[in-house]
DNA sequence: GCGACAG
DNA sequence: ATCTTGTCGC
């Protein structure tokens, strides 16, 4: 899929932060006219403790039956450390890269990480969603700002995620009697749809499939290419 | 100053 | 994120 370089990946920290929140006010929290995505996108990243080397993978499957359409995997290197809240900086050129290798074009993409329930309202997946220039959700399997309650027990029950008064997110229970993950818009989507499209992904798993699939194929990468 | 801190 | 061993339950 054509991805769009809105900038260079080659900055330091500080002028990191600034930019996100340059590009923040760039987000759109509006799902387009007549959405109903048939297929769906994801991609995620493994690599080895202390390495620079990333192995990431992406996938396309269908919405309805989760038949895989497309699998991809692409080797890069990082040099931004991990820093809570610029995941994207060090994360985003090798997703940019495996989504460039991607022949399908999805409806809608899942990323492994926080959207707007960000400390600057702007993680990886709004990130995602502006390169990509395709509807985007965050979904974290933990907080990183923010406070909630406990959802019910029932697939499908949610509560929201409150961060200095505002609404910015969900912890969302996928299957009973586990953790809740944490749904917040990425770009080009309203919260409640993307509350319902991960749903929609999640079957009998915790994880969205797609995210699942993408984690599994990453992570089989870098095992192989030992 | 202290604790928290996506992946 | 990655590294590990066992354990619970369908």
């Amino acid at each position: 899929m054509k991805i769009d370089k809105l900038h260079e990946w080659n900055i330091k920290p500080a002028d990191a932060i600034s930019l996100q929140k340059k590009l923040a006010s760039t987000i759109i929290m509006k799902t387009p006219k007549h959405f109903s995505p048939e297929t769906v996108a994801a991609a995620d990243v493994s690599f080895n403790r202390f390495s620079s080397v990333f192995f990431s993978a992406a996938v396309v499957m269908w919405l309805s039956e989760f038949e895989t359409i497309e699998v991809r995997t692409s080797v890069t290197e990082s040099s931004f450390p991990y820093v809570p809240g610029l995941l994207s900086f060090r994360e985003m050129p090798a997703l940019e890269t495996v989504f460039s290798t991607l022949e399908t074009e999805p409806d809608v993409v899942l990323i492994d990480g926080h959207g707007y329930a960000h400390p600057r309202r702007f993680g990886i997946a709004c990130h995602a969603g502006l390169i990509l220039g395709t509807p985007t959700i965050g979904c974290a399997k933990s907080l990183i700002v923010g406070e909630y309650d406990a959802p019910g027990n029932k697939r499908g029950d949610h509560s929201p995620i409150f961060h200095n008064d505002e609404k910015i997110g969900v912890a969302l229970r996928t299957r009973p009697d586990v953790k809740p993950i944490f749904v917040s818009v990425g770009h080009l989507i309203d919260l409640d749809t993307a509350i319902d499209t991960v749903l929609s992904c999640c079957h009998s798993t915790r994880i969205p499939e797609p995210l699942r699939a993408a984690h599994i194929h990453a992570n089989e990468a870098r095992k192989q290419h030992k």
